[in-house]
DNA sequence: CAGTGGTCTAGACCACATT
DNA sequence: ATGTGGTCTAGACCACTGT
């Protein structure tokens, strides 16, 4: 059937609003894929049968969002992770000195369990839900830094596999793009000050007892379904967690 | 003489980030104080000789970077301090269940010294100049939760004194707005694990070596000058500091 | 070169707040 | 009723990217 909207333009809605809309569906139905162009705002424009400016203010807000990524002269594309410095937009642990450095990734632990009632609410799904519950054990130049407790749904990663997280070579972000069409954009964190036990300490290569950063993350997809759990142990003695706040351009 | 632009729309420039320049040219001399209204946006095509669709480039950016806040019917704002949500762009800390408080304040030390080589760095001035340096002990439900050790240039607050601090209502935000004219509206903040020493933990009533969350934050004025340099040390028992990336509407 | 996103215009109409 | 910001249009030109 047509695209085409309503025209209720004089009405109580917003044009644009519906624009977006009809792009989140295209891309949740999987008809631009993630790294791909979609069609040039003229084409969406007739497509839709609004004005170019009516689209450009949709897509105005979902590049704000980094669900798409404009480039001028080439095209708009599909938000993708693992590649530069979008990376960064979910990796918050800095150097002292300010320097960022990409880590390197050791799987400690996978399993497979049911959901307890604060992983549930935290999911969205119902407690003794199947989840996967994996650990990683991150790495800046050589020094174990991160404890990542993850814990996702097994229905949306049904073939997701302790070999799969071995073997692959990109992040756990991309990773669930690719094999499972899951697409984070969107987390919320919380952070506290907590003391390593045993086991962390051991990992983590300092005394029980140590001051750790415990980072609660709740990541999602589209700003709706949330998709992974995770709790970051952070060893912050030569390591912090940063935050910048509205920080555009100049 | 007229602010009228240099008609240069043809060339590299981009005529309204002229405008936004424009602007904040008006709101670093006063023209516009916080609070109050500025000018229409037709009035301000009119002035700067663009179109109103210009204006509104550069009022969006503006309002996205919380320096002008808009209201429909009414007219466009210079963003204050003190009031209802805006509060909590600065104050990141919520109890664990997610509510957001307000806090009462109790200054607990002022002094007048010099600024030690890191507080020069952060700061942007030189080691040795003269610096503010106080403290607030901030709590939530007659719980201590969070120590604020606070140091700002004498420079750019010359008349601040332990009785301004005791005798406002407000935050200092506001306080450093209507004292000093100096409007903060972006801060960065570093987040580490450490542990309570004596004195802080006495005021903290946490027993000595707790864990506590450290904040080090700076807070500059229309993101050039570097305003203040903030310690906060945080009980995350019952609280914790939250970062939501990526937040807009629905 | 053609095609893309980026900027700018001039005017229309709407929703909202104030008088 | 008036004035404000908010949305939408239709078309122009620019800057950049690829062929």
């Amino acid at each position: 059937m047509s695209d085409t909207l309503s025209a209720g333009q004089a009405l109580g809605n917003h044009l644009y609003k519906e624009v977006k809309h009809k792009i989140l569906e295209s891309l949740r139905t999987g008809e631009w894929k993630p790294g791909e162009v979609i069609p040039s705002e003229k084409k969406l424009g007739e497509r839709f049968a609004v004005s170019i400016g009516t689209v450009r203010k949709a897509v105005d807000e979902l590049s704000a969002e980094n669900v798409l990524i404009r480039q001028q002269g080439r095209g708009t594309f599909v938000a993708s992770h693992g590649r530069g410095k979008y990376f960064f937009s979910f990796f918050h642990i800095v150097r002292q000195d300010g320097l960022r450095e990409f880590p390197s990734v050791e799987l400690i632990d996978f399993a497979r369990g049911q959901a307890d009632p604060a992983a549930a609410a935290a999911l969205d799904i119902h407690p003794g839900d199947k989840v996967w519950r994996y650990t990683n054990l991150l790495s800046l130049q050589d020094q174990a830094v991160i404890l990542d407790e993850i814990t996702v749904p097994v229905e949306l990663f049904p073939r997701l596999s302790e070999r799969v997280l071995r073997e692959r070579r990109s992040t756990v972000y991309q990773l669930y793009q690719e094999h499972a069409g899951v697409n984070v954009i969107r987390t919320r964190e919380r952070v506290r000050a907590t003391r390593a036990d045993g086991a962390r300490a051991r990992l983590l290569r300092v005394p029980v007892g140590h001051p750790l950063l415990l980072v609660v993350r709740i990541a999602r997809s589209f700003k709706e379904r949330a998709v992974e759990l995770r709790h970051s142990y952070v060893n912050t003695d030569r390591h912090e967690y940063a935050v910048d706040l509205l920080g555009d351009e100049a």
